[in-house]
DNA sequence: AATTCATTTGACAATGATAGTCAAATCAAT
DNA sequence: ATTGATTTGACTATCATTGTCAAATGAATT
């Protein structure tokens, strides 16, 4: 996958092809236009069933949309800490730690 | 560093290891004795300035407290997900990009 | 078994972050 | 200059988090 795009980049460039306005997609969503445009300006997050209603709307891949809607809230969590990439790495195994306790 | 203990339960150990109570620790964090019992049983979450000062009090490597903590907080994400293996491995590559652009 | 002290539990309040509306400002194309 | 799309910013509503407090439970000890 991709990942060299923000999710706001992804969904104006799919809503731009399919030739659709703010302001449809965004009443599809029942939201107002101003919240969509700053989704996809990265000024806001985009709540996960946002996400999957805009997968829907601009047909991308709804799993990957959603991998890119996570992976994005992980980065928040960490962006401004020094230590973010060990924690990164630490969070996976103790992530296969779990799954591996669950099976 | 160890990947399967929770943060709550390496406060606890350490805690009963000094001989100290709850009351006594929750004081030094100036914070209900409540919080701390449920922070040590992962009922709670604790703050990273709590986490700071716990490691202060109970003479553990800071560093790996907080690696500790933040790696917690990125599970706590995405624990419900079933894509959140996939978006850990998105995020790690996303902040390798952001880093490499950074430098 | 009554007392005492530590811990836990749960109801509730305060605070802070997130999601939203709305109206006005800006931009782009006629 | 007008029109329609988008952006901006001030404001509100909603929800999650962090905390207090009091009562319940647990674990010695006398």
């Amino acid at each position: 996958m991709k990942t060299d795009k923000s999710t706001g980049e992804i969904l104006r460039e799919n809503r731009e092809k399919k030739g659709l306005l703010l302001r449809q997609v965004a009443a599809k969503l029942d939201i107002d236009t101003a919240i969509l445009s700053k989704i996809e300006r990265s000024e806001r997050k985009a709540t996960k069933e946002q996400i999957i209603k805009l997968s829907e709307i601009l047909e991308l891949n709804k799993d990957d949309m959603i991998v890119q809607y996570l992976s994005e809230k992980i980065l928040y969590e960490i962006k401004d800490e020094e230590l973010g990439q060990k924690a990164l790495k630490v969070a996976e195994q103790r992530m296969k730690y779990i799954n591996q306790k669950k099976a």
